[in-house]
DNA sequence: TACTTTTGCACAAACGTTATCACAGTTGAA
DNA sequence: TTCAACTGTGATAACGTTTGTGCAAAAGTA
């Protein structure tokens, strides 16, 4: 079967190629072309079932209808409803997904945003896995639209979408000391994102705002190994938490294990929430109280702001950093515990 | 920054753009390209940081290095899980993955596949969401490899890779009859899709084979909903199941859900077991035995497939049909208890 | 009528790459 | 000595699309 190109169609209709590519990509009012004609393409088009071919669209133009996604991991199921959402979202826009998975490794991020600049793609959307920022610079510099999730570089000017993360932990922190609580764990994640710094800033800010000492930051990624292995020295000590604040869900169902191994009652003899809410916390032993991140208002607006980079071509306007920090919001249920 | 193509660096060097051309894609021997030659356009290439412009190759060779990668959706762990592992596989192999993200809609399914051989894509790996297969013949019929991961047609000679649901099913069931269950109820998920039927039958059988009848297959979606809704209703029979087997972890967690609401204990009341082995399971009020499927293997497997096909241009060999079954495993947890 | 303007369409060049053909120079065999 | 085979390289034409330029014909203006 051979392929429909605008050639097909020309020879179908018997215009000109020229004339067949100004109606079927939409700019046959700029070039007056007749009702008439173009009602005689677009049928033909749609008979024969035409589909551009991407490759030379994007060789012509210099750029392409794809946008890459850059994602620490799939297998984190927060990463995976942002990725889901997002990627849903772009095909209805017309946008294909460049999907690039890093295994949380930082240089596998780098190594993915050079290919996506060689594919040359329209735009870039990235949750980063890691600290450094030049390669996400080097896309910028050029001239290719970024907006960061989640995760962001405060030294570069890139756009971002986040959860805010600092008042997110802050309020939580908050109500647990309402609660009674005043040995209060912080379970955290990778000192190299942005998203765990924000977050133990809340609970440290929070704690002194209460005026109480901060009494324990531990930890070192998001994952079920560290909140594990933390929570086990946590329970060995004299002066026991009384609450623990795991710092994602990952790092929660680590903690839980260690708990359940030490024959400690949730939440009667310790209260427990966490950041991100993933679907199966309302299914534990005890139902954990969490933060819960607006995952469809990142994913909306993270699309809005790469959507009009890409549109704009004024050059000011599309270097222009945007900062959207989204308030998350707190669901509880009933892992926490008034403490006397 | 202006583009760096084979140009610049014919200039550069002062050979042609075939001799650099030629040296850049590894046909050099072929083309009996000197050494000396050869190290001066490559050393030019990666001075200048020289990265092929994927939109012309794939235009000129008509085939591009992307991959399809067609999934249900991400927001379903097990389907991230494929999608994490695959695509990363892919890019170690210097494959681009195109993320389509279906939302488990079938119609989504077959435009994506749609816009996949518009932008030729290199081959399609993909989880289909329902039970029609003329989009996915369509694909074989342009030649493009297909490989179907997880569900699959058999009226079609795709090749597939997936779980053994028949047996995994069966050997679960026969676990549960010879921990004394005789009640045992079956919650499904779509039947639009073979994976589901084939778990249904293992179970079918093996109630058949224990010579004890068929207690209970409901359900219509792998969905929490759906095990809430039939779990609901299961616990309002007179003669209630002593054990429920749930055709996925999703349904898991409804069932379950349905379970505390009416206040029955697992596995003192009732025995609980299912099909994916999510993570979280070990975590769950009473942690359920699972099968497990090989997710690792599932994945390696399908790109080793759709990848000999690539590279066999031999046309018989490529549309010969290969149909991969990989036997799960259970995984015991404290879900089950003996019943008299 | 004799112009200008508008309307409607087509030609041809370009985007970066690769495959086909061609060819000059060197080596080896008859 | 003559011809065949080999070595190393280049010109050029495509792949499918978009767009600046051009140019007739139709419509408007004086």
């Amino acid at each position: 079967m051979k392929n429909v190109t605008i050639k097909t169609i020309s020879e179908v209709t018997g215009r000109s190629l020229t004339t067949v590519s100004r109606v079927l990509n939409g700019s046959a009012k700029k070039y007056r072309i007749k009702e008439e004609t173009q009602k005689l393409v677009l049928d033909a088009a749609h008979k024969l079932n035409y589909a551009p071919n991407q490759a030379a669209v994007s060789l012509r133009l210099n750029r392409s209808l794809s946008i890459g996604l850059v994602i620490p991991t799939l297998s984190n199921p927060y990463f995976a409803d942002v990725a889901s959402l997002v990627s849903h979202s772009l095909r209805t826009k017309g946008y294909s997904v460049l999907l690039m998975d890093c295994d949380e490794k930082e240089a596998a991020e780098i190594e993915a945003v050079r290919l996506l600049a060689a594919q040359n793609v329209g735009g870039v959307i990235i949750i980063p896995s890691g600290s450094q920022s030049a390669h996400i610079e080097v896309l910028l510099k050029r001239g290719i639209p970024v907006v960061c999730i989640d995760r962001y570089h405060e030294n570069i000017p890139v756009s971002y979408v986040a959860t805010n993360h600092y008042e997110g932990a802050y309020a939580m922190t908050q109500y647990l000391i309402s609660c009674g609580h005043k040995r209060i764990a912080c379970l955290q994640g990778s000192h190299a994102v942005i998203s765990n710094n924000l977050r133990v800033k809340g609970y440290r800010d929070a704690m002194g705002a209460g005026n109480l000492p901060v009494y324990s930051v531990a930890g070192n990624s998001f994952t079920r190994e560290s909140g594990y292995i933390e929570t086990k020295l946590l329970l060995q000590k004299k002066e026991k938490p009384t609450a623990v604040f795991a710092l994602s869900d990952t790092i929660l169902l680590g903690a839980l294990k260690a708990i359940k191994e030490e024959n400690i009652k949730v939440p009667a003899d310790i209260s427990v929430v966490t950041f991100d809410n993933s679907s199966y916390l309302d299914f534990l032993a005890c139902p954990v109280t969490s933060i819960e991140q607006p995952v469809g208002d990142i994913a909306n607006m993270s699309i809005k702001l790469l959507q009009d980079r890409i549109k704009s071509h004024n050059r000011e306007a599309a270097e222009q950093q945007m900062k959207v920090l989204i308030n998350p919001r707190i669901v509880f249920r009933q892992s926490v515990k008034m403490h006397k």
